[in-house]
RNA sequence: GUCCCCAUCGUCUAGCGGCCUAGGACGCUGGCCUCUCACGCCGGUAACACGGGUUCGAUUCCCGUUGGGGACGCCA
């Protein structure tokens, strides 16, 4: 028998973090399994799904690397097996039909919550007997819940859980446009794709007992059951659509790698010792669901930003560099040159803790005009005895002949020697009139990738910014 | 309100009765390195919610309290 899990979102909206945990989680542990994970869309609910959202859960997952296996699964494209098994516990006597109007259920539920009562259906189409009047009324298939006992079921994450039969209601299979809802749909198509492991949110626990009982009722087997906690907000709070989510892909926008988030989505609730990185091919041998804890986690920015920092120290250059490009385009750097990415990518790999960041960073580079300059770096260290050196600086650097750090190291040498200063005085003239700003990777990296011609004009433009500037101050 | 679940530093977590004067990570912070910024390295800050049991011994087991979360749809 193959173990096999699925990821079962409904496409109303976006693959939010907290949906690409479960998918996450339930990709690992198919593969530690040696398994298989499925995807089903559920799109039972004609109204709220749309084609958008099912290209975004796609979209989502892909740019994650989490790829299912097998075809995706259109519920409702399953609807005739799904009502072929609600005619079934009829015709067993396991369903009946409920002629209840909204506005029945509705003062129902308002009396009980006046008694200070869970809100239920209370049966009363079960043991109707007489149906004159009604017999042409709409109406809907309601499962005969088992009316004693409780149902209970040995949770993979959560141990063993337990309700009493009294609390759950019958619940509708069949609404009253003849389209199967939610809880049988699910359990039918549990069955047929084989599901051995379900793995989902923790708000999921109340369906649990309403479904174990329709797949006994079927004669079929129950799976096993694993509920995951929660993903919080900073307050505390479900992340939910409405509630602070958003997109995973909205992640990539800003700067994070994939690697990195999922990373950081299977540290939240699951830990193997003191290890805080793992590549995904060491969390498919390591995970295990039953390891999993079982309170909710809060979402923490900086630890994500930390970890996507150490990807992309750890990263290949090759793919930074395709990664770089996407990121410079979006602050306007429309056809950057691939030669000059690649050889920056380097010089910020350890200085960027998102993608974003080092574009941001590295755009000095890209631009002809370093202007504006930073005003008050200028006016910090740009003093007027540097100025006579910062000239010296540039006839040594116009007249090398290679363009080699071990030269650059020597035209530095003799300018500091010359005005008898330290490195620490002249680099940030420099590095202010070679970026704009007094921030920046080791002024020689910075010539060396800019070359010789570069570097002398904006050495040259800054020179003479700088002088007139001080001037004009004095 | 009813039912279900949860409870170790601010956050993510280790701990599965003695190894705990509670470990790691993020954050914050002191220092080193240093041409700036990062990276890296060394150090610091900070937690077992509370009350009862059980036990020779509880962070670990049981019960209660408090607190938090989730579910109570002809949504999924």
């Amino acid at each position: 028998m193959t173990f096999r899990t699925r990821f079962a979102p409904s496409p109303t909206g976006f693959l939010h973090i907290g949906g690409a945990r479960t998918a996450l989680f339930c990709h690992l542990y198919a593969r530690h399994l040696g398994g298989e994970w499925l995807l089903r869309i559920e799109d039972t609910d004609q109204e709220r799904s749309t084609p958008e959202a099912v290209a975004a859960i796609f979209a989502g997952l892909n740019w994650l690397g989490l790829h299912p296996d097998g075809e995706p699964v259109f519920q409702s494209k399953n609807q005739a097996r799904h009502l072929a098994a609600a005619h079934q516990l009829l015709a067993m006597g396991k369903a009946y039909r409920c002629y209840c109007t909204r506005e029945e259920l509705e003062s129902m539920r308002s009396e009980q919550r006046e008694k200070k009562e869970k809100p239920r259906y209370d049966g009363r189409c079960a043991r109707r007997v007489d149906f004159s009047g009604i017999a042409d009324r709409p109406y809907v298939i309601r499962f005969k819940t088992p009316p004693e006992g409780k149902t209970t079921w040995e949770d993979l994450i959560q141990g063993s859980i337990s309700f009493a039969n009294t609390e759950l209601d019958d619940l509708i299979l069949v609404r009253s446009d003849g389209l199967p809802t939610y809880n049988l749909a699910v359990v039918v198509d549990d069955h047929d794709m084989g599901i051995t492991h379900v793995i989902r949110g923790e708000d999921h626990i109340s369906n649990t007992p309403r479904q174990i009982p329709l797949f006994q009722a079927l004669g079929w087997s129950v799976p096993l059951y694993a509920h995951m906690p929660l993903l919080h907000g900073a307050d505390g709070a479900k992340l939910s659509k409405r509630h602070g989510a958003v997109s995973v892909l909205n992640y990539r926008e800003n700067g994070f790698l994939p690697e990195a988030v999922n990373n950081y989505l299977v540290r939240l609730g699951w830990s193997h010792g003191e290890q805080e990185i793992f590549t995904m091919a060491e969390m498919e041998s390591l995970f295990d669901i039953r390891d999993v804890g079982r309170s909710a986690a809060i979402f923490n920015q900086s630890k994500l930003e930390w970890l996507n920092g150490h990807h992309i120290r750890s990263s290949r250059q090759d793919r930074l560099a395709v990664v770089l490009v996407d990121h410079l385009r979006l602050i306007g750097i429309e056809n950057p040159d691939l030669t000059l990415v690649a050889a920056v990518v380097p010089l910020f790999q350890e200085r960027a803790k998102t993608m974003v960041e080092m574009a941001e960073k590295a755009r000095f580079f890209f631009v002809e005009d370093v202007r504006p300059y930073d005003m008050k770096a200028i006016e910090k260290y740009c003093k007027p005895d540097l100025l006579p050196a910062l000239a010296h600086l540039i006839t040594e650097l116009a007249t090398l002949t290679e363009w080699q750090d071990s030269f650059l190291q020597a035209a530095f040498d003799r300018t500091l020697q010359a005005h008898d200063l330290k490195m620490g005085q002249l680099a940030q003239p420099v590095r202010i009139a070679l970026t704009g700003t007094p921030v920046s990777p080791g002024i020689h990296e910075v010539v060396l990738v800019l070359g010789q011609q570069k570097s002398l004009h904006r050495l040259q433009a800054g020179l003479a910014f700088f002088q007139e500037s001080i001037h004009g101050v004095s």
